[in-house]
DNA sequence: TCACATCTAAGTATTCCTACTCATGCAAAA
DNA sequence: TTTTGCATGAGTAGGAATACTTAGATGTGA
C-alpha cells in the first residue's frame, strides 16, 4: 500500500489550477490539501497543512514563486518544491536550482510530464522538464548561429585562440607573456587583433567576451 | 513492427563495451553494426555503416568523443550522438550540449537509464542523465555553501549590491556614476569596499566576480 | 619569386580599475 | 547623546587594457 502524498497548489489562474487539481485527483496516491491564489496564501497553507509537496507558479501577484521558495528555505519548512512556469529562461531555471527546488516543469509540457514530475518528487527524486533539457541542448543551435556567424571565433588563428583561452582563465597579459616566453607587447598585439576580428570594443571587452564564451572554445 | 535502429559503439574499455553490447542486444529493436576502440575508428565505422546512433565514450585515445562529435558535425553525417562518460563536470556537459549531442549519460548510471537514453534518442528525443539533473540541482548546495559563507554577498549594503549589478551589466564606473548622478570617486569607493568585503583582489577582479556570480544577486 | 598570413616586438596615448588615505553629512541604534 | 554604519567626495599612485602605427622574421601557397 502506497503512502499518501499531500500536495498544495499555488497558481493565480483558477482555470489552470482546476485542470491541475483534476489531473492529480486521478491518482489515488495523491491528496490535495490546499489551493492558493498567491504566494502569501501558499505560505499560510504550507504552515497549516504541512504538505509533502508544494506546486508553485513562479508568476504570482504579491509573493511570487521565488519569494515563497526563499521563505520556505529560511523558515526550514519540510516541503519539497515544484516550480510550474510559463517561461523557459535559463536565468529563472538557474535561480530555481540555487533555491533547491526539486522539480521544474513548464506549463506547456505534456500532461504525462507533469504527472511524472510530481511522482518523481514524491519519491524523493529530482525532476526537470524535458523541455528544459531540450532548451539546454537547443541553446547550442542558437549560440552556434549567433556566434559562428556573428562573432567569428573561426577567424582566429591558433595562437589567438590559445590566448583567448588563457584570458578566460583569468590570466593577465603579463602572465600569458611569461608563460610563453614572449613579450607583453606581442600579447597586446594578439589581444588587439582578436578584438578587431571579433568586432568588440571598450574597456575589458576581451575579458568579458572570454568569460561569457569560454564554453565555445 | 518497429523500425530497426543501427548503432555503433566507441569505447576504449573492451569489458565495458562488451557489457554495453550485451545490454543493447537484449532489445530486438536495436542492432549493433560496429564497435570501435578509438575515435578515428569510430568515424570510419560511421562513414562505412551509416548507423542511426553513435554511442561515444568521451575519454578515448587519439580522437576523443568531442573530436568525433566535431568531425560528425563538420562532415554533416546523419547520426545522432550519445555521450557516455565517467565525468559529470559541468564544463564537459556544456561543451557536449554546444556540439548538439542528443544524449548524455554517466557510466555510473543504472542500466535502465542507459537503455532509456538509447530508446529516447532513437525516438528523436533528447535524453540527459538524471544524475546530471541532480548535478545541476546539487550545484546549488555547493554554491550556497561556497558563496553564503565564503563570498558573503550578504555583507554588501543595498547600494553596493546595486553597483555590483551594474558592473555585471558591463557598465563602467563612469556610466554608473552618471546614471545615479554621483561622483566617479564615490563609485570607486563603493567598488573598493565591495572588493574588501568579498576579499577579492587583482585587476578587474570585481568584473570577473560580477560576471561569474550575477545569477546570485 | 611574390604575395599573404602569422608571430614577433616596440612606441605612444588614453581610459579604466585597483589601492590606500582622509573627510563630511546623515540617520539609526546603543 | 554618542557611536556606528553608510553614502558621499577627493588626492595620489600605479597596474592593466584598449587603440593605433610601424616593422622585422618566417613560412606557405600561388
Amino acid at each position: 500500500m502506497k503512502k499518501l502524498t499531500k500536495l498544495i497548489i499555488a497558481d493565480d489562474h483558477p482555470l489552470f489550477r482546476k485542470g491541475l487539481v483534476d489531473l492529480i485527483s486521478t491518482i489515488s496516491q495523491f491528496s490535495i490539501c490546499g489551493q492558493a491564489d498567491d504566494g502569501i496564501e501558499a505560505i499560510d497553507l504550507i504552515k497549516k497543512n504541512n504538505p509533502d509537496i508544494a506546486i508553485l507558479d513562479i508568476n504570482m501577484p504579491g509573493m511570487n514563486g521565488f519569494d515563497v521558495a526563499k521563505k520556505i528555505k529560511s523558515d526550514k519548512l519540510a516541503v519539497d518544491i515544484i516550480f510550474l512556469t510559463m517561461y523557459n529562461e535559463e536565468e529563472l531555471f538557474n535561480k530555481a536550482m540555487d533555491l533547491g527546488v526539486k522539480g521544474y516543469i513548464l506549463k506547456e509540457c505534456a500532461v504525462k510530464d507533469i504527472l511524472d514530475c510530481i511522482i518523481s518528487v514524491s519519491e524523493g527524486k529530482h525532476y526537470i522538464s524535458p523541455v528544459i533539457s531540450d532548451y539546454l541542448v537547443n541553446r547550442s543551435s542558437i549560440l552556434n548561429i549567433n556566434e559562428n556567424q556573428k562573432s567569428g571565433i573561426d577567424k582566429l588563428t591558433p595562437t589567438e585562440k590559445q590566448i583567448l583561452q588563457l584570458i578566460a582563465e583569468n590570466k593577465t597579459s603579463k602572465e600569458i607573456a611569461d608563460k610563453y616566453f614572449i613579450s607583453i607587447r606581442t600579447v597586446d598585439n594578439h589581444r588587439m587583433n582578436i578584438c578587431n576580428k571579433l568586432s568588440i570594443h571598450g574597456s575589458n571587452a576581451l575579458l568579458k567576451f572570454a568569460l561569457e564564451n569560454k564554453h565555445l572554445f
